[in-house]
RNA sequence: GGAGGUGUCGCCUAGUCCGGUCUAUGGCGCCCGCCUGCUAAGCGGGUUGAGGGCAAACCCCUCUCGCGGGUUCAAAUCCCGCCACCUCCGCCA
């Protein structure tokens, strides 16, 4: 939810946000109309219920006839107090579903246009050059039977299209990564948690996933409660509803949970493999923090994700995302995207965006502030609630990044050599194809 | 899943039976001031959050006693539903 003061203030502001997201500005004029039907619904309650009061306060002490005659008076204003009560009630809805409905603005920085205009700021190491190398690399999919890492076939028959095991070092893999990756975590000073993966329909909300995302979201039939497709949805709202200290921002958080996306609106993409998949685990980080601090620790969630990139030894680089393929969250998002030799492109691993205070808004998390006070002396100044910030980042997604791993160090014979940081906690150093290979039928 | 209990402004707590100066009591903590060689103690005051009126504020008003309805002129208090927690039983990893 962005700022209902910024509407209020600025509306052209808001009006060219839409435009370059490539959004429609109506959304703006809805909103602003809401806001003043809603703000003279207020007022006519309020002057009801305030008559009504003291009328109230009076009966207690009448007497005989007086007393019969309060009651016939506030009988009738209480009709209308019910009446003005429900007006509001109806015009708050308005207003709240049309400020809603108002994506955060992009920042300034962030490139207008669609999902082709994002920018590249940044490419880091050089795509490994197999055709020099004498041998043409295999898929993923090719390794990951060859290693026994990756069961597509089994995945398929219990599960579906687009479900997988991980088998073997496949396994071993992923929690070698999540190691890795929660080691890092520790070190830049993450609280680490496993966060639940089934949410309530307010925890969806206030993250923006059931706005234009709600297609991909699994529901659980029966009852109110969601899959979530990143634990930035748990983790949000995990502090819903609170005034965080001020000063213990920020709060960094490194949650790991398993991501249920049903890739609606990706038919006939992406179908090989696991690049794409229904369910995967994620390690993610969440940041709460003050909106001042916000650009400065997106830029440090990017450092951290590029950190952990350069660990694997990837080549990758990083874009800046178009503000019409922002999340409705998202002021600001980049995406690092790892190189997959046999793609011959570059494809999205990580991604990390700052929310500012949009999320905040909506789960209603605040922190508390000395006041900025000007011209007050500093003795009269009262501690100040506000939003806080929530950013976001990807350290590792599993299947993409055992994607890259294996496609990108894969060696003639089919063997894959184990990246130097990823060798403590894996045990090895090169991954060697299994005897037998163990498909369906074999 | 069943039975019983609990939910009050950071924490604890009075109030709920029997509706009306509840404009929610008191303590702790915290903040400001006074007092005092320092500290502690003591004294006085302040201390939920949201929204509206306004350019803004000392100001005024409304809402907020887990949440949502209902009854009533009037609800922390009565009624209904829901949620969370605790105890016991059942089930289960």
């Amino acid at each position: 939810m962005i700022d209902p003061r910024l509407l209020r203030d600025d509306p052209d502001l808001i009006r060219a946000a839409q435009a370059k997201r490539g959004l429609s500005a109506s959304v703006v004029d809805e909103a602003l109309a809401a806001d003043e039907a809603r703000r003279a619904a207020i007022a006519d309650f309020e002057r009801l219920r305030a008559e009504q009061k003291q009328l109230g306060k009076l009966i207690p002490r009448a007497q005989g006839d007086e007393k019969a005659a309060l009651l016939e008076q506030t009988k009738t204003l209480a009709a209308q107090v019910k009446a003005a009560e429900s007006a509001q009630g109806a015009a708050e809805d308005v207003w709240n579903a049309a400020i809603r409905a108002i994506p955060n603005p992009a920042a300034d920085d962030a490139p207008a246009g669609g999902e082709d205009d994002y920018v590249v700021l940044e490419t880091v190491g050089t795509p490994r050059d197999f055709a020099s190398e004498g041998f043409e690399p295999r898929d993923h999919v090719e390794l990951g039977k060859i290693l026994g890492a990756i069961d597509l076939e089994r995945g398929a028959k219990v599960s579906g299209s687009r479900f997988y095991f991980l088998t073997g070092v496949g396994a071993e893999l992923e929690f070698a990564l999540v190691n890795l990756a929660m080691e890092q975590a520790r070190e830049a000073g993450f609280t680490q948690v496993i966060a639940p993966s089934l949410v309530k329909p307010r925890a969806m909300e206030g993250t923006g996933f059931l706005d234009q995302a709600a297609d991909d979201v699994y529901r659980i039939e029966g009852e109110e409660m969601y899959l979530v497709g990143t634990s930035e949805v748990a983790m949000a709202a995990y502090h819903s509803d609170e005034i965080l200290d001020g000063a213990s921002l920020p709060r960094r958080y490194a949650a790991f949970s398993p991501c249920f996306r049903k890739e609606a609106g990706s038919h006939g993409k992406d179908t090989k493999g696991i690049i794409r998949v229904h369910w995967f685990d994620k390690v993610e980080m969440f940041v709460y923090t003050t909106l001042e601090d916000a650009e400065a620790e997106h830029e440090r969630l990017l450092g951290w994700e590029k950190e952990f990139l350069d660990k694997l030894e990837l080549a990758y680089r990083v874009i800046d995302t178009a503000a019409g393929d922002l999340g409705p969250s998202a002021k600001r998002k980049f995406d690092c995207e790892a190189w997959i030799p046999t793609q011959g492109k570059y494809r999205e691993l990580t991604s990390t965006s700052n929310c500012t205070d949009f999320q905040a808004r909506r789960l209603d998390i605040r922190g508390r502030f000395p006041s900025a006070g000007s011209g007050q002396a500093p003795e009269q100044r009262q501690p100040e609630v506000r939003p806080v910030a929530t950013l976001n980042g990807t350290l590792t997604a599993i299947p993409r990044t055992i994607v890259a791993i294996l496609e990108t160090h894969q060696q003639p014979d089919g063997s894959v050599r184990v990246p130097k940081a990823l060798q403590k906690w894996l045990g090895r150093e090169v991954l060697e194809p299994v005897a037998a290979a163990t498909g369906l039928g074999g």
